[in-house]
DNA sequence: CCCTGATTCGC
DNA sequence: GCGAATCAGG
């Protein structure tokens, strides 16, 4: 997944607008919240405001690399997020949630799963084999993990208006 | 332990 | 240029 002119439109915009750098990970797909950040400072864009108060030079330290096997790593489900993210004519309404697909495999669960600290933010459709709960860590005595508590918080002229008009 | 951004440096 | 690994901090 390369940075493509409207991937790095749409990361100044959520950066601007104070995502953290994992929520616009999430919202890309195929990224991780590494890879925003090195952008971020690369597009110049970093300082927002906090910036943590690292006055200490960060001794540097030495890189045992695997140097044999270079392994794959596969961070997370990016196949899915790949599917959602080339749409072409953005449906104002009924369009499937770009959301759904940031949930990793392992998290999902039904709702026998659904505890008081797993998110309940429902995937799919319910009754269909597709059908999941989110199952992520949610915040102490939230609903919903960090990610979906945003969106399900959000007005909903307000979730619609990025894909409409993006 | 969860999370945040910052930084380095092999690729 | 990219981003994993790692850091410092909340």
């Amino acid at each position: 997944m390369n940075w493509t002119d409207e991937r790095v439109e749409l990361l100044k915009k959520l950066w601007a607008d104070g995502l953290s750098a994992s929520q616009i990970a999430a919202e890309l797909g195929g990224v991780t919240r590494n890879a925003v950040i090195g952008k971020v400072h690369r597009l110049g864009l970093s300082g927002r405001a906090k910036a943590v108060a690292s006055t200490t030079p960060r001794p540097r330290k030495p890189r045992p690399v695997p140097s044999a096997g270079s392994r794959p790593v596969v961070v997370g489900n990016t196949a899915l997020a790949q599917v959602m993210r080339p749409m072409v004519e953005p449906e104002p309404v009924e369009l499937p949630d770009p959301v759904a697909n940031v949930v990793p495999m392992a998290e999902r669960c039904t709702i026998l799963d659904l505890t008081e600290f797993t998110c309940r933010w429902p995937v799919g459709e319910p009754g269909k084999s597709d059908f999941f709960y989110c199952g992520s860590r949610t915040k102490t005595g939230m609903p919903y993990c960090a990610y979906h508590a945003r969106i399900a918080y959000q007005p909903v002229q307000d979730r619609n208006r990025r894909r409409v008009a993006r």
